[in-house]
DNA sequence: TTACAACATTTGTATGTACAAATATAAGAT
DNA sequence: ATCTTATATTTGTACATACAAATGTTGTAA
C-alpha cells in the first residue's frame, strides 16, 4: 500500500515529504507491532532497549549516559525508566567507587532469564517484516537511510 | 554513519534487526528536527499533522475520525489534542446537525494563515534530508517500505 | 583550602499519551 | 414505543515524557 492510500491523502506530496512521511508511518507501524508483543510481557519499548543494552554490555555495568547514548529514540528521563526496572527484578544500581557522580546499572539473572522468553517474540516479527524485501534491498535502504541521519 | 556506530554496539546485528533498528533511528532523527523546528511554533508534531489534515480538507469539515484514521502516528486522544488548538484559535469544533454524535472540525482563517508561516521551515527542513540521496534511491525505499508494512 | 566550573544524576512540574469507562446519539429489532 | 446494539466522542485515571532546576561529586586554579 502506497504512503497516500496508508494516510488517506488525495494530494500530490513532494518527493521529499512523501519520502519522510513514508519512513515515519513505516517506524510506526514497527512500533506499534512490537510495543503490542511487549505489552503481554509489560514492558514498555524504552524499557526493553535498556535490557538489550544491558546485556550487550556483557556483564560489564554501564552508567547513565551510556544507556541514553545507545538508547534507539534519546529520552529525558532515564533514571525513572530505570527505576521501573529495578522494580520489576531486571537491573541494579550501583552507586560507582571511582566516581561517586557516577551510577553503575547491571542487568540481573532474572533480567537476562527475562529477556530470554521475550527475544524469540520479538526476533520473529523483526524477521516476519524485514522478510517481505530481500537481502539486496535491505542493504539498499540501510544504506539510504545512514546518508538521510548526515 | 552505519546504524551500529549510531546506537554504538558493538555486537553483530542480523540482519532483520538492522534494518528495523535502522528504520526507528532515522525516523527519531527526523522527528527531532522537526520537534524542535515546531518548538518555535509553540507546535507539538501531532498539532501540526492535524492543521495540515484539516487543511488538506479544503474546506470540508472532518470528524475525529476522519483525523484519526490520517494521522501519521495513531492518537488515543485527539478530543485534547484539538482542544489545545482550538485555545489557540486555529481549529474550530462544530456538532454536525445531521448525525449529532459526529463533531465538524475546521481550520480557522488564522490557522490557514500560522501554517502558512510554519510551512516552508518544515519543507526545507524535509528537503535538506532529502536531497542526501537521489530520486532514485527514494522511489527503490518507497517502494520497500511500502513492502515492509505488508 | 577555598572557590569555581564541569559533570552525572535526580527531582519537580507541566504536559502528553494510553486505556478504559462513561456519555450521548442513531439505527434497527421486537 | 421500547430495548438493544453500534457508533462517535468525551472524560477519568494512570503512566510516560520533556524540560529546567536542584543536588551531589570531581577536578582545577587562585
Amino acid at each position: 500500500m502506497s504512503i497516500e492510500e496508508t494516510i488517506k491523502t488525495t494530494n500530490k506530496l513532494p518527493e521529499s515529504r512523501r519520502l519522510i512521511l513514508n519512513i515515519l508511518v513505516t517506524a510506526n507501524h514497527i512500533n506499534d507491532r512490537i510495543g503490542e508483543a511487549l505489552k503481554d510481557f509489560d514492558l514498555s519499548i524504552p524499557q526493553f532497549n535498556v535490557l538489550r543494552i544491558l546485556r550487550g554490555q556483557k556483564g560489564k555495568p554501564a552508567n547513565l549516559s551510556t544507556i541514553q547514548e545507545r538508547m534507539v529514540s534519546r529520552m529525558s528521563n532515564t533514571t525513572r525508566l530505570v527505576d521501573k526496572l529495578i522494580l520489576k527484578g531486571y537491573v541494579e544500581r550501583v552507586i560507582c567507587e571511582k566516581n561517586r557522580r557516577k551510577v553503575e546499572i547491571s542487568i540481573t539473572k532474572k533480567g537476562l532469564e527475562f529477556l530470554q522468553e521475550v527475544d524469540p517474540v520479538i526476533d520473529h516479527i523483526e524477521s516476519e517484516i524485514a522478510s517481505r524485501i530481500n537481502s539486496e534491498e535491505i542493504e539498499l535502504i540501510n544504506d539510504s537511510l545512514n546518508e538521510l541521519r548526515g
